[in-house]
DNA sequence: GCCGTTTTCGGCCCGACTGTTTTCAGTCG
C-alpha cells in the first residue's frame, strides 16, 4: 500500500512539474512520496489511528488525498492531471539535461509526447529551431537520451565502487594531488548509484582534470574545466556510468565534501539550520557575512551547527536532525570479528576450507562459519546427509590445525516450500551455527503451499536456526523481493531470539537499510555476512556494514561483533529457548 | 502543499554551469 501511494504522489509531482506548477508545491508532493516510502508502518494503520498529519511533511491536503486513495483507490487530482498530460511525457524528465520547462515547450510547440517523438524532432532539425534551443542544447539532449538508454537505470554499488577505486588509484598517483575522496551516494552507502562523485585537493586543477579525462577507460568527455571534469565509462553489458571529478582548495575541502556527499534533502535541512542562525552554508564553507566559520573539515561544520558529526550513511533527512540523535557507536567494519555465512568447494564455493580460513584471518577476523548448502539445493551442489557428516568432520579437523582462530561448523539450510528445514534437527544440533534461507519456490504460495512469510516464520520457530539468510531474496536490478510481512517476521525474530541477516553481497544487500531500521527498533539482532563463494568476496563485508549503518545499526545490534565466547553463549541461549 | 520560539501569511537552500542570451533562464547536484 505504501509503495503504491508513494508512486501515485511521485506521479502527481512529475505531472505538476510539467504543467508548470509552483516548484514548492511540486517538492511537497515529492517529499510526501519519499516520506510514505520510508514509513515503517502501513499508511492505513496511521490513518485509522488518526495520526497521519502528525507525520512531518504530511499536511491537510495530502492527508485528504491519502484518505481518498484508501477509500476509493484513486486520487482525483492524479486522474485529472493524467488526462491533461500525455502518458509518455513524464518519462522525458529522466533524460539528463532536459527539464520541465523545455519539456513543456517541446510538447506545446512540436506535439512531442514520447522519447521516440523527441528523437524524430531531433532528426528533423525542428527541435533546434525552437526559441532558446540551439545546436549545443540539441546535442546535449541527444546525448542524454543515449545515456538513458544505455545506463538501464542505476548501477549496483559493487560495480560503481570498482570504477571509483580505479580512478582513485589513478588520481592519487598524480603529482600535485594532495588528497582524493569518494563523495555522493556511493559514500552514503546506497545500494545503487546514479553517478560516481570524486573530490580532490590540488593546486593544479586543470592538469588533474586533463589527466582524468584522457584516462584510457574514458568513453566520452562531458565537461573538462579548471575545477571540474565529467566523463562516461563503459560497463559490462553495454551499460554506461558517469564519473565526476571536482578539484577544490584545502580550506574548503570539508564543506565541498559535505556538499557533494548529500543527500540533497539532508543538505537543505543543514542550510536551513545555518540560515536560522543568520549564517550561510554553501560548498565553500559556513559563513557569517564575510567571515568563514568553518570549511576545512566536515566535523567543524556540524559542530558549529550544534550537531553530532553525522556519518555519511545517515544523511538522508530521515530523523538524523532529531534532538538526541547520536551516531558514535554505529557499527563499523573494524568491529566485525568474523563472517558467519560462507561457502567452500564442498558445495558451490571456489575455495577450500583452509583457503577461506586463511583469507578470513588476513582480514583480522577471529572466527569464520563455514555454511555450505543443504541437500535440496541441488543446483548449488548441496550436501546430502552423508556428505554433510563428512564435511563436519573436515571442518573440525581443519579447525584443530589452527591456532588463535576458530572455524565454526555451519550450514545454510534450505527452508523448503512447506516451511520444513532441509536437514533434520539431529544434524542441525551437530552444527555450531545454522543459517536458514529460502532459495526456491519464492512465489506467493497458495494452493496448499505456504507463503514466504509463513515459511520464514516456521524456520524462525526452530531453536537450531540462528539467523535467516538474505530474508527477502531480492537480487538488485534482477529479481524482486519476496512479498513478506516484515512486521510479523521482525516480531517473531524478536520473540524467539533469532537473528536476521544483512547479506553484504552487493547483488543482494538483504535486509536493506529500511528493514534494518525496522528490525533494530524491534530489538532484533543482526548478522552482517558476505555469503562469500570465494576468498576475495570476504572483503565485500564493507557493503553490508554500509547498509547496516544506513539503518542506524549500532555495534551492539550486530552479533558478529561479539567475541567468540559471547557468540557461543548467545547460540546456547537460543537453543535452550 | 507545508509550516510556525519572527506562527495562519509569506516564506520555502544555494551556487555553478551552460547555452542562449545582450541580462538571463533552465538544469543540476
Amino acid at each position: 500500500m505504501n509503495s503504491e501511494l508513494a508512486r501515485a504522489f511521485e506521479n502527481i509531482a512529475d505531472l505538476l512539474q510539467i504543467t508548470g506548477a509552483d516548484t514548492f508545491r511540486v517538492n511537497s508532493y515529492r517529499r510526501v512520496s519519499r516520506t510514505i516510502r520510508d514509513l515503517a508502518d502501513d499508511v492505513r494503520t496511521l490513518h485509522e489511528a488518526g495520526v497521519l498529519q502528525e507525520v512531518k511533511g504530511i499536511g491537510k491536503g495530502t492527508a485528504g488525498k491519502i484518505e481518498e486513495f484508501l477509500e476509493t483507490g484513486r486520487i482525483a487530482l492524479l486522474d485529472e492531471l493524467s488526462k491533461e498530460v500525455p502518458a509518455g511525457l513524464p518519462r522525458l524528465l529522466e533524460i539528463p539535461g532536459l527539464g520541465p520547462k523545455t519539456i513543456a515547450l517541446i510538447h506545446s510547440a512540436l506535439k512531442v509526447s514520447s522519447i521516440s517523438d523527441l528523437k524524430q524532432a531531433i532528426a528533423s532539425g525542428s527541435l533546434a529551431e525552437l526559441p532558446g534551443l540551439g545546436a549545443q542544447s540539441v546535442k546535449k539532449i541527444a546525448d542524454g537520451i543515449a545515456f538513458l538508454e544505455a545506463s538501464k537505470g542505476r548501477t549496483p554499488r559493487g560495480i560503481a565502487w570498482a570504477v571509483a577505486e580505479n580512478y582513485l588509484t589513478q588520481l592519487r598517483s598524480l603529482p600535485d594531488v594532495e588528497r582524493v575522496e569518494i563523495a555522493g551516494s556511493l559514500r552514503r552507502g546506497l545500494e545503487t548509484i546514479g553517478d560516481v562523485d570524486l573530490l580532490c585537493i590540488s593546486d593544479a586543477g586543470a592538469e588533474v582534470v586533463r589527466r582524468f579525462t584522457t584516462h584510457p577507460g574514458v568513453k566520452r568527455v562531458l565537461a573538462a574545466g579548471p575545477t571540474k571534469g565529467s566523463i562516461v565509462v563503459d560497463l559490462e553489458g553495454g551499460a554506461e556510468l558517469q564519473v565526476d571529478l571536482r578539484v577544490v582548495p584545502a580550506a574548503s575541502f570539508g564543506a565541498t565534501w559535505q556538499y557533494f556527499t548529500g543527500s540533497k534533502e539532508h543538505n537543505v535541512r543543514l542550510r536551513e539550520r545555518a540560515g536560522q542562525r543568520g549564517w550561510k552554508l554553501n560548498e565553500w564553507g559556513l559563513h557569517d557575512g564575510d567571515e568563514m566559520l568553518a570549511g576545512a573539515t566536515e566535523e567543524e561544520i556540524y559542530a558549529r551547527l550544534d550537531l553530532p558529526c553525522m556519518p555519511p550513511e545517515v544523511r538522508e533527512d530521515r530523523e538524523e536532525f532529531a534532538a538526541g540523535a547520536a551516531f558514535d557507536d554505529l557499527v563499523s567494519a573494524a568491529d566485525i570479528r568474523g563472517d558467519l555465512h560462507t561457502h567452500t568447494t564442498a558445495s558451490d564455493g571456489k575455495n577450500s576450507i583452509e583457503e577461506m580460513a586463511a583469507a578470513a584471518r588476513a582480514l583480522g577476523y577471529k572466527y569464520l562459519a563455514i555454511t555450505d548448502h543443504s541437500r535440496s539445493s541441488t543446483i548449488a551442489n548441496g550436501l546430502s546427509l552423508e556428505r554433510m557428516r563428512e564435511h563436519i568432520a573436515a571442518i573440525r579437523a581443519a579447525n584443530a590445525r589452527l591456532k588463535g582462530f576458530t572455524l565454526l561448523v555451519g550450514c545454510e539450510c534450505d527452508i523448503l516450500p512447506n516451511g520444513d528445514l532441509d536437514y533434520p534437527d539431529e544434524l542441525l544440533a551437530e552444527c555450531d551455527w545454522v543459517v536458514a534461507s529460502i532459495h526456491a519456490a519464492m512465489g506467493k504460495g497458495g494452493r496448499g503451499k505456504l507463503s514466504p512469510t509463513e515459511r520464514t516464520l516456521k524456520a524462525i520457530a526452530n531453536r537450531y536456526v540462528c539467523v535467516i539468510g538474505h530474508p527477502t531474496g531480492r537480487l538488485i536490478n534482477r529479481r524482486e523481493a519476496m512479498e513478506l510481512d516484515m512486521p510479523r517476521i521482525v516480531a517473531a525474530a524478536h520473540d524467539t531470539g533469532t537473528a536476521l541477516e544483512v547479506n553484504a553481497s552487493w547483488q543482494r544487500l538483504d535486509l536493506k537499510d529500511l528493514h534494518v531500521r525496522q528490525a533494530i527498533q524491534a530489538g532484533v539482532r543482526l548478522c552482517i555476512d558476505t555469503d562469500a563463494h570465494r576468498t576475495t568476496q570476504l572483503a565485500a563485508i564493507t557493503h553490508g556494514v554500509a547498509t547496516a549503518r544506513r539503518g542506524w545499526a549500532r555495534r551492539g545490534d550486530v552479533l558478529n561483533t561479539l567475541p567468540l565466547k559471547d557468540l557461543k553463549a548467545w547460540v546456547a541461549r537460543k537453543r535452550r529457548g
